[in-house]
DNA sequence: TGGCTTTACG
DNA sequence: CGTA
DNA sequence: GCCA
């Protein structure tokens, strides 16, 4: 579910004190809305001014101000923000300071931690998006990150497992208004300060200067192409899939419905040409592409596809066992790959200290666990695990949440953190093999059960880039230890991928690896076009001296790039 | 018609 | 070749 | 497959 479905007429939360049971209220009617203002949620926010400038201070005021005039005018929300002049009286402080110190000496700490405590950037995000965003990947101080989750004003508490799956329609019966049409609008709105979608153009060649909602008006036109672009993946032609890959991006910012009327501005954006013309025009006369109706019913593109789902398999691999070995059905490379006898032959001589190996047998054993999504709350765990073992280890590393879940999916299919440290001193020292003893630890715990790769810091290697020691990644399947309040809940094999960051590459490798993976393309693909630099996720560098330029926020490096912010949630140039 | 992000590692 |  |  998108970010922007949860633009539900009524949320709750369930902090102030007039709060109500929130599910009563969700199911509350639309039309009740407008007559009464009952039901209308009003979160009291205090800023802090210390460490905002004051031109920020004003634009986050009046960022607060206009969304409850706009929700008011368009008769479509509930959400109204209200400022006040002490903490005390706040729902919610939003803060600049990150540094706990400061922050006690600004704002009491036992009232802060009956607070959702945050970053101007959720008031941003949550104005631009039109609903109160979860407080998670919000949170301004550390330790006061679970408070400030519990303390959050929930949209529509844990509703989101429950509901549905990407490709069903989500309008049911409690928003039974379209969302489409709500992000157009508040992209026509005025102005926030910085993630300010308004001065980012659906029109523009890079994704990184669109905005990308997690789910478009034309989602299902996406989908369609998809398979296709799916279908020239496994086929191996690259260039084709590629080019898919662009005109999708390109109409997850095309904020208009595609219909007749709508067509001909269409046909202009782009990336969109006559191939794609034309399966739109069948689009919409039939419902659906005729190419892809063909692909989804053929044998080859149901195996390639099944196939490709098991880690260490790609399309090449793919297709031989179908051409050459003639095989059909995961049971078929069961045999073929005699998982059986591998794997148990591994166990036999596994080693207490060092994880095992993964490879195509272990994955295709793990293979059904490993494509079940992750819901954000279990996402959110993995995290805290990791987090309380690294405190073991060293006090003040940081990790912040990063991939698909930053980006706003209500479901993940794997973990990414990026962990750092806060003491930018004796960071390096603190991060370099960090990630050999961390999994080290977690494996002897129990909960890494395999690691699939594990990068460390190189040692220079001439003069090609002056800091790819930057950076180190462990890829590694965890399962969570059992739940003490539910024991009996299933454990699910996952995904994790911990991404170690210097001080110097961190707010890049945030960047990176938060994707999408066209956003992040473009991201470099404009640095090389229009400013003669090379981005990746260990830094940005001039092109000609490979001298680097170190990022501090994660708006700088969109500063330093000469682009406008886009908070994650606009990333989503993927499918 | 050449280019499409990037590149180390196993 | 497959993965990030 | 689309673009410069």
């Amino acid at each position: 579910m998108s970010p922007l479905k949860r633009n539900d007429p009524s949320f709750t939360y369930s902090s102030g004190s007039e709060a109500e049971g929130s599910s009563p209220s969700r199911k509350r009617a639309r039309n009740d809305v407008d007559e009464s203002f009952r039901g209308v949620q009003n979160i009291k926010v205090f800023i802090v001014t210390s460490k905002l400038g004051n031109d920020e201070f004003v634009a986050l005021e009046k960022l607060a101000q206009s969304r409850a005039l706009s929700t008011g005018a368009q008769r479509k929300g509930l959400t109204v923000l209200k400022l006040c002049n002490s903490p005390e009286a706040a729902d919610m402080i939003v803060t600049n300071i990150r540094m706990r110190k400061r922050f006690e000496r600004t704002i009491d700490w036992k009232l802060a931690k009956g607070k959702a405590v945050v970053t101007p950037e959720w008031l941003i995000d949550s104005v631009n998006l039109g609903t109160p965003q979860a407080c998670e990947a919000y949170a301004a101080i550390q330790d006061l990150h679970e408070t400030t989750e519990e303390n959050c004003p929930e949209p529509c508490e844990k509703c989101e497992n429950a509901i549905d799956s990407d490709n069903e329609p989500h309008d049911g019966p409690l928003s039974p208004t379209t969302t489409e049409v709500d992000w157009v609008s508040h992209e026509l709105e005025a102005a926030p300060p910085k993630c300010d979608i308004s001065k980012l153009s659906y029109l523009s060649n890079y994704c990184c200067q669109r905005p990308s909602p997690l789910k478009c008006p034309n989602q299902e036109l996406v989908e369609q192409l998809a398979v296709i672009m799916r279908f020239r993946d496994l086929e191996g032609e690259a260039m084709q899939m590629l080019a898919y890959e662009k005109t999708i991006a390109t109409i997850k910012a095309f904020p208009k419905k595609i219909t007749e009327d709508t067509l001909e501005e269409f046909s202009k954006l782009p990336y969109v040409g006559q191939k794609t013309m034309t399966k739109t025009r069948e689009f919409l006369s039939l419902g659906h592409i005729l190419e892809t109706k063909t692909i989804l019913a053929s044998e080859r593109y149901e195996s390639l596809s099944l196939f490709t789902q098991v880690f260490g398999i790609g399309a090449s691999v793919a297709r031989q066992l179908y051409d050459v070995h003639g095989l059909r059905t995961i049971e078929q490379l069961h045999l073929f790959y005699d998982v059986d006898a591998i794997v148990d032959k591994d166990e036999d001589v596994a080693d207490p200290d060092e994880p095992p190996e993964f490879r195509i047998p272990h994955a295709l054993r793990l293979m059904d666990e490993l494509n079940l999504k992750i819901p954000r709350s279990e996402v959110e765990s993995i995290r805290d695990l990791v987090m309380s073992e690294l405190e073991k280890i060293e006090p003040g590393y940081v990790g912040i949440l990063v991939g698909g879940y930053r980006r706003g999916k209500q479901e993940s299919n794997d973990v990414d953190i990026v962990i750092g440290h806060s003491d930018p001193s004796t960071a390096k020292a603190k991060i370099t093999g960090l990630s050999k003893k961390l999994t080290r630890r977690l494996y002897k715990k129990g909960v890494v059960t395999n690691v699939m790769h594990l990068s460390s810091f190189r040692a220079p290697n001439a003069m090609r880039t002056a800091h790819w020691d930057s950076l180190e990644k462990a890829l590694t399947v965890f399962i969570l230890p059992p739940n003490l309040k539910n024991p009996k809940a299933p454990r699910v094999h996952r995904r994790v991928d911990l991404i170690f960051a210097a001080p110097q590459s961190f707010w890049t490798a945030v960047v990176g690896w938060s994707g999408s993976k066209m956003f992040q393309r473009d991201l470099r693909r404009w640095a090389k076009d229009k400013k003669m630099l090379k981005f990746d996720s260990t830094g940005i560098t001039h092109r000609w001296d490979s001298k680097q330029i170190v990022a501090s926020s994660e708006e700088d490096v969109f500063r330093i790039l000469g682009l406008e912010y886009v908070s994650p949630e606009w990333r989503n140039a993927d499918l």
